[in-house]
RNA sequence: GGGCGUAUAGCUCAGUUGGCUAGAGCGCAGCUCUGAUAAAGCUGAGGUCCUUGGUUCGAAUCCAAGUACGCCCA
């Protein structure tokens, strides 16, 4: 007789083979052939809303490896969300204004005016963004994240472009709207302002000089030196300029607070001259100038000087010394000349001073009509003026041509200016933003914490957010300014909530066709459209009102979570928040979680220069998704993250275990129904309640660190429950059960009803993860379901009470122990499988209260074909300690079993051959076969 | 140069308030099985806890300096 068809082997469609590379696509068809997402919304319905919002990723250029972390962590939290019972909806978004789109639009047409008009030119770029976002949309859901991929927001969408200036409107009533000026790459060609991206650095030789500003009050800079009034006198503090032409606009001369200065004097020909200059550049200063070596009068910190009065070198004017961090002593004279119409650092450092920002300089480059001396002259050309100026009235130290790199525009190649240009503004200080953002920050959960310092940071030091942009791609600033005066309308945020409605309608074409009278009547003349439109951080930092007035049944606010990169703190989290406290006075999320960036095995950042970029198309098409989502969770994202080829080999390896014991669980569950074969929990023989019990504490883990955001923890888990609780233990004990006692026995009955809780209960604890497999694991499990994982919660595994009699712990280190011995006899060539052996263990009193009740059945744990516990006393002099179970108190001896083996269950027994009609089987076989079966209580 | 981070076996990660010979899984090596089979089980070898100094009876853990790397600025 072939005994090998009486016993229950396992059976399953689940191959072993994932081939995920192939299979995903066909599953993801299916998905969205179904609308899974739409079947989840009803299946979830009514639930407590969980709201993520995503940051919206730039419509430019196919997805990274950035990206798809980003996606799928979000794709984590919403699954594991709505498994831990919410309804949580995700909606994606786009960014789609600005300026890489514009050049990509530029590239093909060129710039406005040459083929497309600026209503064309929009056009075209409208339809570029969207040919990006089908690209990427494709990509993103590949990955197998599940949204309402349909109907996405696009920061382009009419609708959104008009909630976009009702959320203007909302931050000009709250008065946070600031008129202000602010120095701009601006080319004298173009006569335009230039984004940093249209700037390319190439070398020009500029006239530098060094000028004397002299000191008006020589007594007051006497005392701060703590020297004699008369060694003052002529004082001139040095700076050093490679853009005379900026003198004119000139505000101040900085210096560095902690850098020492020298007061030092020099008398060529007998002319005494004093300069004021870093000490360590005072040398240097004095030789390119021709002068002497001079004799030190007075040193001091450069925050001795500050409020110091000086006289402009050609101008009836003073101006003050000031202190700033940005001033060195690299090269120059350590004094540094400051025009904020003319500098960014300027204007800065202008500001906490509160300079003027003149700008003398129009948009042609040539200087204003009355600016004294130099009216009408171009500023490159002019800088012999005011050299030759300078010369007559005594102030120029040394004048020589000076090599640099200089900024230049990108289209025609000649040098650029810093231009003080006007601009709008959300101010921190005006109506209290940033105090009120610091407040929020503090209420907001950060993960990890340490988020918050660094985005309080930002927030207490950043200048006001300029919010105009001088491009053609964006949303339009749509305010009536004054022709005059230069202010907004008085009834701006009601003009924008009519723009608005027209944007809606008509999309922004209807800011740009919009006559003034249609809205202003008779005021109309007096004002005029803002050609400005929007930074496109306003577009999307205004997601939290924008994204809830789109889809109100998706989208409530405040968010629960945001969740980006650790750049977005000074990006979209910080531009979210202060757009959010300037609308709606609070924090538009209740938690922001940070991811790191992407890097090598060595840690070093991605580039195509090292050779180090690893793609997720490439990997979705080898590995597939699932690997790539067990990278990403398996990673602790709070710092960066590696990733390498290895590394995605391994981390499919361990893919392979946890798929290969749901395939097992699955296989074992072959000819099961939960409705009518399930054994009773408190029927269940002990190891399988112990087996429930084990998952159950390590379901509660699993739900805990899903809710705290620790996904390598949960990968780290479920691995090792795979692996050890599982694989050797569990099932490798319950393969002799569920092999050879009758199918629909209760020894059998009582391992399938644990493994089916266990894998209802694994499959949902993997399911945000291993999307594709879990779902895969679904449709095979036996009993009745819902289409989708994903419409049901975590799984109420059954409480089975431990029957205290025995400790499992103990038993599972004995276990250890013994296999220990087995390994010897198998070196020794003695054994080759644990079944060829016999086992006896002697327990003192102690150690038999704890092992004791297992009895006969502990030979099923060991899976040896006998065991045997007895007295400590009885055992013999080659006993070896069993050192895991306790240090004293319990011994093992193993051996070789000489009985024969029973062709059926392959255990070694004295009883095999007793019955003569099955002369191979042994008793317990025979009993299987024949008779009821045998019945087990501990394993 | 500044701010915020990270650094524990080849890989991915644990390591409560400082306290046993620093742990796990994977991988690797050896062995076994062939009824989870392009699987499974057993055993084993792997660590200057980034470096240096300090505090302490005692430091992976606390302090200081430094190095490397990442993000954001300058």
């Amino acid at each position: 007789m072939d005994y090998k068809q009486t016993v229950n082997l396992p059976q399953t469609a689940f191959p072993m083979k994932a081939d995920l590379a192939r299979r995903e696509p066909e599953m993801l068809a299916r998905w969205y052939r179904e609308d899974r997402y739409g079947q989840i919304r009803k299946a979830v319905a009514g639930r407590p809303h969980f709201t993520l919002v995503d940051g919206p990723p730039y419509a430019n250029a196919a997805i990274h490896i950035g990206h798809a972390v980003n996606k799928i962590l979000k794709d984590i939290i919403v699954k594991s969300r709505t498994l831990d019972g919410h309804d949580a909806p995700y909606v994606p978004g786009w960014d789609c204004h600005g300026l890489p789109i514009e050049q990509q639009v530029e590239k093909k047409h060129g710039r406005i005016g040459q083929k497309l008009d600026a209503r064309a030119f929009r056009q075209a770029c409208r339809e570029y963004a969207a040919s990006q976002v089908d690209g990427q949309r494709e990509d993103f859901k590949r990955l197998g994240v599940l949204g309402d991929w349909d109907r996405p927001y696009l920061t382009m969408l009419p609708r959104y472009e008009a909630e976009q200036l009702r959320a203007f409107a909302n931050i000009i009533r709250a008065g946070h709207l600031e008129r202000g000026f602010k120095p701009v790459h601006w080319c004298l060609d173009c006569r335009s302002s230039l984004a940093e991206a249209e700037v390319e650095y190439a070398d020009r030789t500029s006239p530098a000089i060094d000028v004397g500003f002299p000191v008006t009050v020589t007594a007051d800079l006497a005392r701060r030196l703590g020297i004699n009034p008369t060694s003052a006198e002529g004082a001139e503090l040095a700076i050093w300029t490679t853009t005379p032409w900026t003198l004119p606009a000139n505000q101040a001369v900085c210096l560095h607070p902690e850098i020492e200065y020298v007061l030092i004097e020099s008398a060529p020909d007998g002319h005494r001259r004093r300069l004021l200059v870093a000490a360590a550049l005072a040398a240097a200063v004095l030789a390119r100038s021709g002068l002497p070596e001079g004799r030190t009068l007075a040193r001091c910190t450069g925050s001795a000087l500050e409020g110091l009065r000086l006289h402009h070198p050609f101008y009836e004017r003073e101006v003050p010394v000031i202190l700033g961090d940005h001033v060195t002593v690299d090269s120059g004279t350590g004094a540094v000349h400051t025009a904020p119409g003319h500098g960014v650092e300027d204007y800065q450092v202008g500001r906490a001073y509160g300079l003027a920002v003149d700008n003398p300089v129009g948009n042609d480059g040539r200087y204003l009509p009355g600016t004294e001396l130099f009216e009408g002259q171009q500023v490159f050309k002019a800088n012999e003026a005011i050299v030759e100026v300078l010369r007559e009235r005594g102030r120029l130290l040394c004048h020589l041509p000076y090599q640099h790199s200089y900024p230049h525009c990108w289209r025609h190649k000649t040098p650029v200016i810093f231009r003080a240009t006007p601009q709008w503004f959300v101010s921190m200080e005006q109506a209290g933003l940033r105090q009120r953002a610091l407040a929020e920050i503090a209420r907001v959960h950060w993960v990890p914490g340490w988020g918050e310092q660094r985005i309080a940071g930002m927030v207490e030091g950043r200048p006001d957010w300029c919010i105009s942009r001088q491009r053609a791609w964006g949303v339009p600033l749509a305010l009536f300014v004054h022709r005059r005066s230069g202010e907004p309308h008085p009834r701006s945020a009601e003009l924008l909530e009519q723009v608005a409605e027209r944007v809606a309608q008509h999309g922004l074409e209807a800011w740009f066709d919009l006559d003034a009278a249609e809205l202003l009547a008779e005021e109309a003349t007096e004002y005029e459209k803002t050609d400005d439109v929007m930074d496109v951080w306003l577009d999307s930092g205004v997601v939290h009102h924008c994204l809830p007035a789109l889809r109100p049944d998706a989208v409530p606010f405040p968010a629960d979570v945001y969740l980006e990169g650790s750049d977005q703190h000074r990006g979209w989290f910080q531009r979210s928040l202060l757009a959010s406290v300037a609308g709606k006075g609070v924090a538009p999320y209740r938690e922001v979680v940070t991811h790191g960036f992407v890097v090598d095995d060595k840690g070093r950042k991605m580039s195509k220069s090292l050779g180090n970029v690893i793609a997720p198309q490439q990997v979705v098409g080898t590995l597939g998704a699932d690997v790539l989502r067990l990278w990403v969770a398996a990673t602790d994202y709070s710092a960066e993250m590696s990733v390498s080829d290895e590394i995605l080999k391994r981390t499919s390896e361990s893919y392979r275990r946890i798929r290969n014991t749901a395939r097992f669980l699955l296989g074992n569950l072959h000819g099961f129904d939960p409705a009518t074969d399930a054994v009773p929990v408190e029927e269940l023989i002990a190891i399988d309640a112990w087996a429930l019990a084990q998952a159950r504490r390590l379901q509660e883990e699993v739900v805990a660190a899903y809710r705290s955001y620790d996904y390598h923890l949960i990968y780290q888990k479920v691995h090792n429950f795979c692996v050890i609780d599982l694989g050797a233990q569990w099932l490798d004990i319950l393969k002799d059960r569920l092999y050879t006692t009758p199918a629909a026995g209760h020894p059998r009955r009582s391992a399938q009803t644990a493994m089916y809780h266990v894998l209802e209960a694994m499959v949902r604890w993997l399911a945000p993860i291993l999307s594709f497999t879990a779902e895969e694991i679904w449709e095979l499990l036996p009993g009745k379901r819902d289409a989708s994982v994903f419409m049901s919660t975590w799984w109420a595994l059954p409480m089975a009470a431990a029957d205290a009699s025995l400790d499992w712990e103990a038993v599972m280190a004995l276990k250890a122990d013994v296999s220990r011995e087995l390994e010897r006899l198998r070196v020794a060539g003695e054994i080759g499988a644990p079944l060829e052996a016999a086992a006896e263990v002697y327990l003192d009193e102690a150690q038999r209260a704890r092992l004791g009740a297992i009895g006969e059945e502990l030979r099923f744990v060991l899976i040896t074909s006998e065991a045997t516990l007895r007295p400590a006393g009885e055992r013999p002099a080659e006993a070896v300690a069993a050192t895991t179970v306790a240090e004293t108190g319990a011994w093992i001896v193993v051996r070789p079993v000489e009985d024969a083996k029973c062709v059926r269950c392959w255990h070694r027994r004295a009883d095999v051959g007793a019955d003569d009609r099955h002369p191979e089987l042994c008793s317990r076989c025979v009993g299987n076969l024949e008779g009821p079966g045998e019945s087990r209580r501990w394993a």
